[in-house]
DNA sequence: CCTCCTAAGTTGGCTTTCCCAACTCACACT
DNA sequence: AGTGTGAGTTGGGAAAGCCAACTTAGGAGG
């Protein structure tokens, strides 16, 4: 049997391998430079070159050139990139709750002024999308 | 220099290698056991076996036994693994959008009636909870 | 009783990825 | 001339992944 055809494993299929989630997040992070992004991630220099590839490839990134003499590049966000960030705070928020211990290496406060604590909500009626609320709606592909 | 610490980075360290997020939208999508798993995924079943008994260690699924003549088990999910519904719900939003062409291979309907469309809210203020609409609270920590 | 079947893994062998440290290259700075 | 920085490359060994076949424990059919 062929496995399912899904929008969540296209997606792992672009940024689910290891260290692309995390160098996306020092972009978001202003951290937008090769040796800032290894350094935070962790990642091995040649792993993370392939990722940085990828990830532009795919659209995600942006690679640009700062400086001509001597050469000297950023990488940047592109929108299907900055709309990465609602997974990163689905991650963010469910790894503080249920995986890191002790005080949150960060918190993120809202515009509003109050300390972020992220909800899905359907955008048609704003009540919250939990699993139980939702169906597969007819026009689903088999 | 040590990598940042950080919730993301925990959360992945759980659930971020391959075949694990897979393996949980399939018991959301109520295939709970085994077979299930590793036919509607493509996972390898050792490596199923090795990611399915690490999801159990880390207190996100739950091993059943629903027969004890003969020994069948299915896989459950507890609050921890409920909650990383937000995420996959993230990443089906993220793939439908940038990554899948063609048709959707699945639509969810909400319970008001309409096609969710998830959006991630302040739940103190219920406006949106954009890139740019955040910033590190005074409590984060260095 | 003998054979086939299902569920849930295991095992062996091979291939791919990963990790690490060291190295390169191009340029600027002093 | 020597040191420093940014952005990778390269080489070699360790780990993880993939696949197909095998196992174990028990039904179900004839």
């Amino acid at each position: 049997m062929a496995p399912r055809s899904c929008s969540v494993a296209n997606a792992l299929e672009v940024v689910g391998e290891r260290w692309s989630l995390l160098a996306l997040r020092e972009v978001f992070f202003g951290n937008t430079r090769f040796d800032q992004i290894a350094a935070n991630t962790g990642a091995s220099r040649d792993v993370l070159t392939v990722r940085l590839k990828k990830l532009v490839a795919a659209g995600v990134l942006e690679k640009h050139q700062y400086s001509d003499h001597p050469p000297r590049h950023e990488y940047h966000l592109t929108d299907a990139g900055r709309a990465l960030h609602n997974v990163l705070l689905m991650f963010k928020e469910w790894g503080d709750t249920y995986v890191t211990q002790g005080p949150l290496p960060l918190v993120y406060q809202h515009s509003c002024g109050a300390v972020l604590e992220p909800r899905v909500v359907c955008a048609h009626c704003g009540e919250e999308a939990t699993l139980e609320s939702l169906s597969r709606a007819p026009e689903s592909a088999a």
